[in-house]
DNA sequence: TCGAATTTGTGCGTATGTATC
DNA sequence: GGATACATACGCACAAATTCG
């Protein structure tokens, strides 16, 4: 039966549970009771108990794991790497101007292919829905595992019979964005990034090396002229337990009255 | 019982539920079988398709509503607005350097107090664990209702016995950061922001009207003098459901060779 | 005004799958 | 294989919210 009262009883179980991690209670690395136990100190239902650590789980502060010796402990905070995303690595050479640090990455270039721009693509490109674009994936690798992917759009109309048609073709192959736009006489002057939170599906977060939490980032990327107009477009995915996506940004210089 | 097969029936459930949303079968709008009639289409346990119907929802696909009449929908995509975090604005005076275009938004100071460090923020701030720091906490409000809380932190050691002591007291309070520290001789130079994913709090999440999705961007945001030695850190904590923040860098020219 | 009907939300018990030691 | 503990799954009961007559 439910509570008649306020709070449902997983809430209050996860609250209680959350109070102890957070205040030391329960330090990193500790392993909580079991099922049994947790539903007779709080005395509730197994899927009460389960609805709660599952909140945990999701929320990051616990980790579960299987088998004898398994159980749930209260889990390390995140060591990541950085993935700078500054202003003069914006628009840098380098593919997607991308630079995972500290390790030796190796950017692959999946496919390319022509086709249609689907809405949200078209939108951010400011084009006709529907109007062709040169589609890109990559998958950024690290000891030969994809640690993010990326997919790139760029209108067919703008590069079309140019020697930079394919970004992973011509002289300029893997050249990067600005360089190959360079090449046609278009000059990219800003970038806007748009991060915005996902949850992973199971095949993404598997095939990034997710195995803890299924949360990642997508950064949405666009490169536009000078004119203002959107040249190319990207979704960058990248899984957040890995990486800490750090923006510097230069500070204005401090008005003076 | 379980699959002896690779995919969970809950999984499986989402993934065609998910996939009729996407591809349109289910616009914008449209209601689903309720819970008995989708047991029976996907021949599984009526817990089986909660959960898969309660993934969707906290991804923000789905809009569950209860009592006659109620029922599953098909959510209309959010309606997001921009929040500029350009390298002119990050310096800039204004307290948070926070500044949500569209709307009349009003930042309130809600709490300062002199405290020692937490590990995250002395690590953030390069100083002892436990050091004295001057904690601020702010909510941003549009229409009196909040819409992004943000906690503050500078070592009181770089503030002690000056005017600006106080964020929110003195000569200029609520001046920002930029503008405190050059008045005591301090020159802001840089600031970097890491976005990080994260699953709100119920209590978060009500707080901050995000009613339907739990996804949030939590923003460490760190100001540095010229000398590199960090002067605050912020998190600043952002419901993904209201705001696409938005990071305006200027491209490098391009390298011709 | 008020109860009936509908639909989601919460809760329990139990059985079995699966990973790991 | 055996033991352990989480993961998935099912069925059921009832609570709470909301609309409709």
């Amino acid at each position: 039966m439910a509570d008649r009262q306020q709070e449902p009883h997983y809430l209050r179980v996860a609250h209680a549970l959350r109070s102890r991690i957070t205040d030391g209670t329960w330090p990193v690395g500790h392993k909580l009771p079991n099922r049994p136990a947790l539903v007779e100190e709080f005395d509730v239902g197994e899927n009460t108990v389960r609805q709660a650590v599952e909140l945990l789980t999701g929320e990051g502060l616990l980790e579960a794991r299987r088998g004898r010796g398994g159980g749930t402990y209260v889990r390390a905070p995140q060591t990541q790497r950085p993935l700078p995303r500054t202003a003069s690595l914006a628009g840098a050479p380098g593919r997607l101007g991308l630079t995972p640090q500290g390790m030796d990455a190796d950017i692959e270039a999946d496919s390319t292919a022509k086709v249609p721009a689907p809405p949200q693509i078209a939108a951010r490109l400011g084009i006709e829905e529907g109007a062709l674009c040169v589609r890109t994936e990559y998958d950024v690798l690290v000891k030969r595992r994809p640690v993010l992917t990326a997919t790139s759009w760029e209108p067919y109309a703008l590069t079309s019979g140019t020697p930079v048609v394919l970004p992973e073709g011509g002289p300029l192959a893997g050249r990067g964005v600005v360089a190959r736009m360079a090449e046609i006489g278009i000059t990219v002057t800003r970038v806007t990034e748009v991060p915005r939170p996902v949850q992973l599906t199971r095949e993404q977060a598997q095939i990034l090396g997710a195995v803890q939490s299924t949360q990642g980032l997508l950064i949405e990327r666009t490169h536009y002229d000078s004119s203002g107009r959107a040249v190319e477009t990207a979704d960058i995915l990248v899984p957040a337990e890995r990486w800490n996506v750090t923006y510097d940004l230069p500070s204005a210089p401090a008005p003076r009255p």
